[in-house]
DNA sequence: CCAATACTCAAACGTTCGTTTAAAACGAAC
DNA sequence: GTTCGTTTTAAACGAACGTTTGAGTATTGG
């Protein structure tokens, strides 16, 4: 921890906020403890952000806004370069996967906060945190399905919508428990090896999408 | 809800904190709620439980001992029927994910609540669940392990076990947010249907792993 | 220099939490 | 019918929660 000092008030309660409710939950991070965390008194978090869920929605739109836009650019950078012809499985996986893997943060000590709170938001039990989620995940998800279906266009659209979940699944959990995932595998897994992930996700993910291409059903 | 008042406090107490921890997560679960719900006094909950940890032990045990014992007893059923040549990759894959699926309670009304919980539980931030789950969870992950190994012989350890996480990821999501799921599909995705989701899954999980059928790098 | 604005602070508000207590109600046994 | 262990009850405990208040201290613009 040790944050440096130097930070505006704001950006370190966010920062705070970010790294406690990755860690904790929604429900189970108390402002008293993010505002001890960042150095501030408590009235300071209501001054800046008026409320806890106020916190909450703008450490989600500190994060996810930038995640959206590099999700929708990735996509967007590959059907470019794609020229008109259908996207490869490959790539698709990849523009889902990539921005989240990398979201690694200003710094290396900040990336398993993000990931963390990235993996945690998916499955927050928590009603207003999904509420102020499902608008910022909208717009990627119908970009994506409409990626899907012009790659795997014989695929029956059920069967694709199930596998994107599929992948937004295995993803999630990654992202949430890194340290479960470590100790679970004595070591031999790596959360943090960002680019040995990702070719390992593609690999893993890719046949079952390309035996969707011939059409099925 | 409306329960049958015929059972006894105990189960009551015990149902209720289950569709309220499955909901709510844990740390967003109270027991005054969990004792309303159960139509019991606040104390009757510490007259049975001692606490509030040592009810979600309870919870927890009374659904994962026989969850722990469906997935042993399958994977061996299949081992049996085998008869010492190495599972194919749809078996094993399909003792991973049977037993949780069709986790549907005693009835079709509460199967929601246990799926919910069983998935809410694997991404739960809250350390004390996630200590008194992993002694239950570890006895079934080496038997996986096990028995992924002995089905390819040939593939990386560590290869191995990551597709191990990224199907129980897959699995826990589904489990944690059916409706969630179904709204993002438009309706075009159903996870209450056992039947088709356990075949998808493993149409769309076994090619990843029959790709390490020979052994890679 | 002063007024106005931006920010910080300690203290308190009312509520809800997990937990405890001690007495009442109950059921079976003698 | 009284005794004794089991179960249920209402009431309260202190602590922690989200939130508000009002006075304080900087900082800025005219």
């Amino acid at each position: 921890m040790a944050k440096t000092a130097e930070t505006d008030p704001r950006t370190r309660i966010l920062d705070a906020a970010e790294d406690a409710m990755g860690e904790l939950g929604f429900t189970g991070t108390s402002l008293r403890h993010i505002a001890q965390e960042a150095r501030v008194n408590l009235a300071t978090v209501y001054y800046y952000f008026g409320s806890k869920r106020g916190l909450m929605e703008a450490v989600l739109k500190r994060r996810f806004g930038p995640l959206r836009e590099e999700h929708l650019a990735l996509l967007r950078r590959h059907e470019a370069a794609a020229k008109g012809r259908p996207l490869s499985v490959e790539k698709v996986l990849e523009a889902m996967l990539l921005p989240p893997l990398r979201l690694a943060g200003e710094g290396p000590a900040k990336r398993q906060a993000v990931t963390r709170l990235l993996g945690r938001i998916v499955t927050e039990p928590h009603a207003a945190t999904q509420a102020a989620l499902r608008g910022q995940r909208a717009e990627v998800w119908t970009a994506f399905e409409r990626a899907w279906q012009r790659s795997l266009p014989k695929a029956p659209l059920a069967e694709l919508l199930w596998r994107m979940e599929f992948v937004w699944g295995a993803l999630a959990f990654i992202l949430c428990n890194p340290g479960k995932i470590q100790l679970e595998t004595h070591g031999a897994c790596n959360p943090e090896n960002t680019d040995e992930l990702l070719a390992g996700m593609i690999e893993f993910f890719s046949p079952g999408f390309q035996a969707l291409a011939r059409g099925r059903r």
